[in-house]
DNA sequence: TGCAGATGGTTGGTAATACGAACTAAAAAG
DNA sequence: CTTTTTAGTTCGTATTACCAACCATCTGCA
């Protein structure tokens, strides 16, 4: 029994979403793993990117157990990409922050993905494209 | 030094991509939780819901290694939602296929899919989720 | 026909991801 | 000043995924 009927229509949009997501993430992936990190790693790069944030917070950001973050966290510190520091008031408290290196890091994986993303975003007018930006913002 | 220059529409757009990407991927990976299946395992059943497909050509559609795939399919045989088949003309081949319940439960999760994409797509006019279904059709 | 090479899959080893439960230390609440 | 909550880490486990090495079969070609 389907857990309510669905048109035609919406079929359609899900599966384009659905899809989209998949190449896109595809695309982060790949670009991830060039620069040999897993793509949860790329993510909290793109977050620390303009925040500082404590393990709990960094993930809710990513909808992930806090245990998980350690690890995380540790690689990407080992590799210099993000620093650890107490946090100044809350004597249990972890500040996550990006360094140099992973700020660089970050800013040219950017810059690929947009690159890596022109030829599928390339087949849309640039008319189409900004109405493309506006429905996805406006449904975000 | 920049891959490219890119203009602020275009830094929108890859923006907008990626963050409906994610909400796309949080639904997509909570629901496959909740059957106790990876995204990877959920992406296999819906392959496979047409199809019957070797080791290998299903490692291509995931873009994964075909090493890969041994461990995965084989879970997903142990619990009854994949068979496996001896390739009729080929000796050596592999013919991966889905079961009666891994098929039932890849449309359960379908229909999910749907409704759990409900409260986003519904923020857009029923005419905007047409246009926006139409511009990602067109896109990919 | 017969054998060299390509193809399909598995195996084994390794690293990373992620979870949950249990635990320490510090802060807040009472 | 206890009790409870909150922040992080640690530990054990399962899964994902890769690579390299490895059979078995199949294909091309001489």
């Amino acid at each position: 029994m389907p857990e309510e009927a669905h048109s035609a229509d919406e079929e359609a949009l899900v599966d384009a979403l659905v899809q989209s997501a998949f190449v896109v993430m595809a695309v982060l992936n790949k670009l991830a793993a060039d620069h040999d990190l897993s793509l949860t790693q790329l993510r909290v790069l793109a977050i620390l990117r303009d925040r500082r944030l404590g393990m709990t917070a960094l993930a809710a950001y990513l909808g992930l157990e806090k245990s998980t973050m350690t690890g995380l966290v540790e690689r990407a510190e080992k590799r210099g990409l993000l620093q650890r520091a107490p946090h100044a008031v809350d004597g249990r408290g972890v500040e996550v922050f990006i360094s140099a290196d992973g700020a660089a890091l970050a800013a040219r994986a950017y810059d690929q993905v947009a690159a890596a993303l022109r030829p599928v975003t390339g087949k849309l007018t640039p008319t189409e494209q900004r109405r493309l930006q506006t429905l996805l913002a406006r449904m975000l």
